[in-house]
DNA sequence: CCCGGAACCTGAAGGC
DNA sequence: TGCCTTCAGGTTCCGG
């Protein structure tokens, strides 16, 4: 699933092959990938526009247009971007289409159509993310004001966009194994020394990610067709039931809003444990 | 405010 | 073999 590393990895490696050059025309093969404006709209907007350059905002791919408006791309559960030559055969699963002035086209794969593109005329909807983890303003001190007021448990906090942008699932259960936190811990609760472990913590697990390239667990894979190689370092996400790296007790897996989260009971000792 | 649950979707995986 | 159900989880929306 695409998270911070992954859209990180996806604006590195197109940068230096779309950025210049001119869009000639987007087609949409499933309709509600646009989410917004309407069709006549986002095509009036974005053909012959020159994309100046690209920037990453939590989970979102920021196509910056010579107009000044912003190409919004949200890959949601499945969504990845092939850059090629242009083909009569689509790649299975493509339902946009993004042709470029140097015979080159984007290619917007989804197989779950969760993902989503979005004309916007300046970065109003991106102001209601939470702060950037890795930004040097993200200081322990702000983590931990984040999370204070929140009572909910702090694996679903962790992955709420408007609290703090770009962790995911798989990042999620990484950071919490990697700072010893039980996933269920009220995230108000934590003392700041948990606050400062889980500062670093975040910060190790999304850098790794991006030096790895990004997770391949499901769809995502890079512009080239590559995959990243970032689950192959995971400790525990997507690893119930193997041996925790750490100590060797068996991962487990409960649901957590709705979310599969897999932790070390042994290494995550829960609140009662804890004292 | 807080929370849980459903919807959006498809393909992989598991049961029988 | 093949049908059926379940599950995966980012986001939005809706109800209690």
């Amino acid at each position: 699933m695409p998270e911070l590393p992954e859209v990180e990895t996806i604006k590195n490696e197109l940068s230096p092959v779309v950025c210049g050059q001119r869009i000639l025309k987007i087609e949409f093969l499933w309709a509600k990938t646009l989410l917004k404006p309407g069709a006549d709209e986002f095509a009036a907007g974005v053909c012959g526009r020159l994309i100046t350059r690209l920037s990453r905002r939590g989970k979102y791919l920021v196509f910056h247009l010579d107009n000044g408006s912003l190409l919004l791309v949200h890959l949601r559960m499945t969504g990845s971007f092939l850059y090629g030559a242009e083909t009569d055969a689509l790649p299975r699963h493509t339902r946009a289409v993004i042709r470029l002035d140097n015979g080159h086209c984007l290619y917007f794969i989804d197989p779950r159509k969760f993902g989503k593109f979005l004309l916007v005329n300046d970065r109003t909807s991106l102001n209601e993310l939470g702060p950037e983890p890795l930004d040097d303003a993200f200081t322990p001190e702000v983590l931990g004001r984040l999370l204070s007021g929140h009572r909910a448990p702090i694996k679903s906090v962790l992955v709420d966009q408007s609290v703090m942008a770009g962790i995911g699932n798989m990042y999620a259960d990484e950071a919490l194994f990697c700072s010893r936190i039980h996933p269920l811990r009220p995230a108000d609760s934590l003392t700041s020394e948990e606050v400062k472990r889980l500062h670093a913590a975040i910060q190790t697990v999304l850098r790794q990610g991006i030096a790895s390239k990004g997770a391949s667990i499901a769809n995502y894979f890079r512009p080239n067709g590559e995959k990243g190689y970032a689950h192959q370092e995971f400790k525990v996400a997507h690893r119930q039931g193997a041996p925790c790296p750490d100590c060797g007790t068996p991962l487990q897996r409960i649901v957590v809003r709705q979310r599969g989260t897999c932790f070390c009971p042994c290494c995550q000792p829960s609140s009662a444990d804890n004292g």
